[in-house]
DNA sequence: TATGAATGAGCGTTCATTCAT
DNA sequence: GATGAATGAACGCTCATTCAT
């Protein structure tokens, strides 16, 4: 999957002709994802970005003439490294492993690109006024197609009686809370959310969860 | 429990005086509610909030002086109808019985005040700056109680081995995914989800995968 | 003289018809003078007054309709105060001593009602929008007949040759200036401007230096 | 001495780094004291200094980020270019002739500068909130070290005997007192202010007034 | 490429004043 | 007399964007 290919409505991302302009752009992204993560579109300004990416403004604008700019090209980013673990499942593996392998990825990406996970959010909250279309269209594809298997699934008593539309959002909600409610649950659980075992602790206890809910029992 | 006791540094909230400021705070904070949970303290303008309100800026400002004092207000009001559900699981309960309450609390919740759950997951996105005091507070002191009872129904087998705290941030994720993610259920379910039945198949699931998490194998 | 009279364009100055009207317009404007006096007509504003004469907002605009009419009310006030000392200046009188009157009635007001006179210097520092007319009118009228008196003097030799305006200005300044100035005099002399010598000091030397500038060497 | 060194809590004062800066800052300085002198800190808008200096609001701002900052830029200078003359009085020097300059000094600095002297009595009016730990502080030690050098001379019998502090608010009374009451003056003189020999007429008159005062009498 | 300079629109908030009771 | 409620006009300041170099 290419970048830029997923989310629709492509801007006109000028294709970066230099080796700077390609190092720039990076930096701005990366800059901008920590902010529109914090604050989503509305509650971020250019000038924090820039200083984030310790840019001027003037320039930062250069390579991206307007802030929906940099916010969309990041969103389509997102929407691509999201959408491969799904598109990944697989109708012919064992379902619970392929469930499993779907989560840890998402687990993965969750704590990898937290930021990312929070601008999604962000959008979704917002009312998804950038991400509508590719919601519904390609979005909505992909889910239904996946559904279907799940549902296959269940109706030979591979899985457990469970809707697969649910149980997708069940491991979405899921994973990505880590990303997004980061900050709470830091304020509960305090350092240990820094130590080494605490991703590993995270994922057992979700695929868990999840897992005993879709197993088949016998 | 008594609104604006839990979320610690109530601001001045003056009570209102008369029948008018009663009446009109109620409007303000339900304006407020539906523009916050949108796009968040810095995102959102006192012009939009005054609008959905249809009233004037400066007699809006009149009833709340700050924007902060809206939304202090609001998150402290959903805080407090969050944490009534929460305190009431009951050590000497059925372990299942009572998780059951509570999920089937929480999803009541987001099914009635979705915008409230939007709002806190926005404060929350947003690094958390004026809850975080209560969350580290009164929200961790709860938490541990209530995980603390729930490790000791796994001690005792009555629920299958799970990690408390991961177990309630589970609860919390499936819960209000679908009020704040409402707008991605809705473009991939489509008008189903304003169907009579939603609500009860939405909670069917999240029951069953959560609780056949945690129900104990024997 | 009467109060009102002085300063031309007498505002529509309702007259206390009740106990309370006049007790509350003495309370209002001595609230008033106090907030002009720091910050003049434009930087000060109908909430500190009320405030300061404990007050609400709208009752106090009650008493005066417009801000403009507290302010005009007390600068004729002022005036008429101010020019009374100078008006009693006696052509017939010993030369010396009537300055020396009329100096120590100046440092009475100024000891006696300092906010008066930072009010009167605010609204000349400002332009002197509300008592042009009267400067230009009455008090040049009244400061040329006394000036005359003291060009009497000179050439009658019983006064050393000064210009009678910039000795009337010599007095004006180093007078005032122990009101306007107080805050700078206080940096500068720290508590012993309160203590029960001080006003005497301040007369003494100020009565020093203009009266030996214009006693005659024989 | 250095602009900007005297009046203590220097604001950042970003150095001009170009043509332009340099240039605009000092439109907006000149501005800007034409309306504080008149109106204040309060008083006084951004929108009129921008008026005044024919320039946008948020250009304005884009050199001095704050209205404070312009105020105190405009008053450090301002206290800068008073404190030289008086700390230039020599101790070695002849007593009279010490102050006759320092007079002269002031009554220049009145003629040339005079709404930086109305700027500073408007703050000092005020309150002096912005320069009181100034006056406090070093203004308080250069008029305690000029004074005791006055003493001295008194004590010598080479000055008649008149208390130093006093002595220095007469000055600093007489001389302003030309600036801060220009408005008054020309009410009541008219045009012959604004002619060629008003100046000296009116240095002629402050220095024979002051001078005999403390002119030693044997 | 990069930056200094500039601006129209807007934002949170304040203010003098009015209205209704 | 006195107060709660309301508002148009500002005000200090910020923001996304443009322009010139």
């Amino acid at each position: 999957m290419q970048p830029g290919k997923t989310a629709g409505k492509t801007a006109e991302a000028k294709r970066p002709r230099t080796r700077t302009q390609a190092v720039n752009r990076e930096i701005i992204l990366e800059a901008a994802l920590s902010v529109f993560a914090k604050h989503g579109l509305r509650g971020s300004t250019v000038d924090q970005i820039a200083s984030e990416a310790e840019m001027s403004k003037p320039n930062l604008l250069y390579y991206f003439r307007r802030k929906q700019d940099i916010y969309r090209a990041l969103l389509e980013a997102t929407l691509d490294a999201w959408l491969e673990p799904l598109a990944a499942i697989d109708p012919d593996g064992e379902p619970v492993e392929e469930l499993r392998r779907y989560i840890s990825a998402k687990l993965d990406l969750a704590r990898r690109r937290p930021e990312a996970s929070r601008l999604f959010a962000n959008e979704i909250l917002s009312g998804a006024p950038v991400v509508e279309d590719f919601l519904k269209g390609p979005l909505k594809a992909l889910v239904d197609e996946k559904a279907a298997i799940v549902r296959g699934w269940v109706g030979e008593g591979r899985l457990a009686p469970v809707d697969p539309h649910h149980l997708i959002f069940a491991i979405w909600a899921t994973t990505q809370h880590y990303a997004d409610f980061d900050v709470q649950i830091r304020a509960l659980l305090g350092t240990q959310v820094d130590g080494p075992g605490f991703s590993d602790q995270a994922a057992q206890a979700v695929l868990t969860i999840i897992l005993s809910g879709v197993r088949p029992r016998d």
